[in-house]
This record gives structure tokens, sequence and C-alpha cells, in this order.
DNA sequence: CCGAATCTCTAGTAGAATAGTAGAGATTTA
DNA sequence: TAAATCTCTACTATTCTACTAGAGATTCGG
């Protein structure tokens, strides 16, 4: 019941291309400095999201990673199941011996919950709220 | 984002007990065989179950363990944060540096979501549910 | 078209966690 | 007391995590 390292540093990565939000490629580097993620591990991650399709990229100077989607169409579910996998609790090997069990309905409920929060919530929203967040705390300290 | 076999056995354990509902202990052995876990791993959990208060035992002919409190006053959120420790979507270690990051927020939601189910699911109601899906399985064959 | 910048691919690796196993010791009851 | 049972300590094979190293492929500016 816990999220890699690995998972966050994905999400962290998408969340710093969604912030710049320009078309044009963002250097593996900027991003490891940006989200203070060891750089040779980013590089892992984002070929990974890219053979997902959430991510494009462009070799050379003046290269990149620059998001293949609109950030209101990726979802945090996306990135953690394209990092991690799909979540065990959904497919348990203990479903199918006599299936005389409480637990796979309990963790179908455990998986709609979760999906409640992770596959409605896109980075374009993530964005949006911090970006609500940061006025407030700079209004607060004005006043 | 996935659950331990350590923590599935702990949670089929405390089901099984709840099941039997008797104030008679019940023996390791059978709680393995009943549940298909293997024994001596199954003990180490039980001593873990035990010293969070939520198992009894009593040892020599005749010993064995049983619940400690009520089935209705045991959550499934109980014994897995006393197994498998605290989600660590709740306490992970980027939340200080800086702070400047939607993410603690994010994983507010997804530990609320997550308690909603399994902090709300007791083993009483587990074993009343499943005892409910068995009668209509009966119900479905007699017709 | 050269070369520097950048992404990409393969490989390896130290340390921790997982899922156990083994066996002697402590306690209780018949 | 003897047998049954829980309990405690220790060990271990395998897998996973979070990286690191380095050579290769591609692009673009000049």
């Amino acid at each position: 019941m816990d999220i890699s390292v690995k998972g966050e540093y994905a999400l962290r990565a998408v969340f710093e291309l969604s912030c710049q939000n320009s078309p044009e490629p963002i250097k593996i580097a900027k991003i490891a400095e940006g989200q203070k993620i060891p750089q040779k591990f980013l590089e892992m991650i984002l070929v990974q999201l890219k053979q997902g399709g959430y991510l494009g990229s462009r070799r050379g100077a003046d290269g990149g990673y620059y998001l293949a989607r609109s950030s209101d169409e990726i979802t945090v579910g996306d990135i953690l199941r394209q990092i991690d996998g799909p979540f065990r609790s959904s497919r348990r090997p203990f479903q199918d011996e006599s299936s005389d069990s409480p637990f796979p309905e309990l963790w179908e409920r455990v998986d709609r919950a979760l999906s409640c929060v992770i596959d409605r919530t896109t980075f374009a929203d993530l964005v949006e709220r911090w970006k609500q967040k940061r006025a407030k705390r700079v209004l607060t300290w004005e006043i």
C-alpha cells in the first residue's frame, strides 16, 4: 500500500512538463534539477513514459522531452500504472481458488476508491491547484 | 500501491477467527490449513497481531489464538497497519523540502479515499457479507 | 558535413524487503 | 510427567528498489 519513489519521480517529471506547458522540448537535465531527481534514473523513467505514449522527445542540441498529450488528458493514475504496473490489489492470485472469500470484493472496493482520486486527477488539475495555493500564500503574506 | 502477501495472510487469519467466533482458542495449525497459509510464517504474523492487541493466545494442549476484541471492533485497516506499517503515501520524505508541490495534498486525498474503505470495514462486516453471498449462491442453485 | 549536445540502450550493482524455513525453548493441560 | 501447543531467535533464497556507468544513436548549429 505504498507508492514507489520511481512512481513519484515520474509524477514530478510530468508535473514539471505540465507547468512549463511549452511546445518546445525540455532537457532531462533541467527536469532532473527542477525536481531533484538523479538524472540517470530519470532517463529510464522518461523512456517508459514515452513508451506509454504520454511523452515525446527529440534528440540533439535543443532536444528534450515534451508532453505528447495535453495535461488535462493525463491522469495521475495513468502515470503510476505505466511506471509501477497495475496495482496488485486488483489481481491477487487468491481469487480463483474457491473464490469462497470476502476479499476479492474488498479489493474491488479499494480499487474503486483509489481510482476515484488518481484516475480523476489530471495534471492540469494539479497545476491549477498548485497555482491557487501559491496565490493564496502570496496574498496572506501581503496582508 | 499493493498489499503484501503477509498482510493478506493476516487478514485471512483474523477473518477465520471471526467466522469461528468462538471463545475457545483455535490452533495455528487449523488456521493455517483453513486459509492455506504456511504455518511457520503464520506463527510470526499471529505474534504481531497479538502484540497489537487484536488477538490473545493460550499455550499447551487445547491452546490456540482467539480474538481479543469483538469482530465488529477490528477493521481491515487496523490489521494492515499492524502488519505492514503505516502507508507510505502519508509520510513521504518529499513533504518538508520546500513543500512547494501539489503532491502532499494529493497523497492526503488518496489516504482519505483508502481510509473510507479499510477503516470502515470491520471483520464483522466481512463475515456478514460473505454469508449473504453464500446464501444467495445457494438460493440460485436451488431454483 | 563536422562536432557538440542530447536522448537511448544495455548492463551491472549495493542494499533492503519479501516470503519464507529451522529448531530449540516456554507453558499449559490431561 | 508427557504431549501438545505457542514463542523466540536465527538464518536464507529470491526479488525488488533505486540507482550508476558507459557506449551508441540522432539532431542541429555553424
